[in-house]
DNA sequence: CCGGACTCCTGGTTGC
DNA sequence: TGCAACCAGGAGTCCG
């Protein structure tokens, strides 16, 4: 579910409040959530309490909130992850994992891991160096997260490495898009919506796209994020909320995802949804024409 | 290398 | 109103 402009606000959200902040108490409610922590639900808990939270850092869809020595609690929202930050005492449905903090300055604060499908999770990782030609001194990232390449908004994302490793592939662009180990951060809403800002069907070979039209798309994935980021993310039903339970606004932005058999906000054909990589895919039939079957 | 199938799950919504 | 079927913003792994 929520993809980069989602864990972007998710992110933002923290920052002023948690960082610096002390785990004063860590409550697992239900350890599935912590499919990805290598460790009892005990030994979660114990590592964390004591330790200050430095500044939340987010690549693509994954976000991590530093905790020294060498150390992070690295969240993924899954499908249905939330992350909310509640007085003391307050409670929200289906919390997995609850996080007690003592700020300097905000005072007590509750951070509840709300995820209904549990898909996402938490997990105490070890940071690693990034190694890649972009990256500064000291730049590290949760080993969970090594293997995640940078995502379109970062500025240290190598565009020439993007187009090469797409001009090498043999995989339709939306499959790609959705490579996260190729570009970060884009989900299912967010790649219909930038191919179709680009006029590219789901299908079509990556490695038939020029590069004029590959840049054109990165173009069209970075303003279609930059956007969602600016209207604070996409929420159609209580599955996505920022960390105070707030709602995103960029769905009624939205040009095909989800508007199946309304007019193509182009040319006004009725949007079209197929079954693709087990979902739906979004197209407008005229502005995004299948290729070519190769004989 | 590539694609498809399958896995992890719950609960709100839809349809009979 | 009841109840079952359907659906969902992710991602890892395995198999052919």
């Amino acid at each position: 579910m929520p993809e980069l402009p989602e864990v972007e606000v998710v992110r933002a959200g923290l920052e002023p409040i948690v960082t610096g902040a002390v785990i004063s108490s860590v409550t697992v409610l239900d350890e599935r959530s912590l499919r990805r922590h290598d460790g009892p639900s005990e030994d979660f808990a114990h590592r964390l309490v004591g330790r200050t939270l430095e500044v939340p850092e987010r690549r693509g869809k994954f976000m991590w909130l530093p905790i020294g020595e060498g150390e992070a609690l690295v969240t993924h929202l899954g499908m249905s992850g939330q992350v909310l930050l509640r007085p003391p005492g307050v409670d929200d449905k289906l919390t997995r994992i609850r996080l007690e903090l003592q700020h300097p300055v905000h005072g007590q604060v509750r951070m509840n891991f709300v995820d209904q499908r549990i898909f996402g999770s938490m997990a105490i990782d070890e940071l690693v160096a990034v190694t890649d030609s972009g990256a500064g001194a000291g730049e590290t990232v949760p080993t969970a997260v090594a293997h995640i390449a940078r995502d379109p908004l970062d500025p240290f994302f190598d565009e020439r490495q993007f187009f090469d490793r797409l001009a090498r592939r043999n995989s339709g662009i939306k499959r790609a898009l959705l490579d996260q180990g190729l570009i970060s951060g884009i989900g299912n809403i967010y790649a219909d919506e930038s191919l179709w800002g680009a006029r590219l069907h789901y299908e079509q070979l990556a490695s038939t796209i020029t590069r004029p039209r590959a840049r054109a798309l990165l173009a069209e994935v970075r303003s279609v994020l930059l956007q969602a980021l600016a209207e604070g993310g996409t929420s159609f039903d209580e599955q996505y909320k920022n960390v105070n339970g707030n709602s995103g606004y960029f769905e009624h932005s939205l040009k095909v995802y989800g508007q199946q058999g309304k007019p193509c906000p182009r040319c006004g054909r009725p949007v079209v949804r197929e079954q693709f990589m087990n979902r739906g895919s979004h197209f407008c039939p005229r502005c995004q024409r299948p290729p070519k079957p190769t004989v």
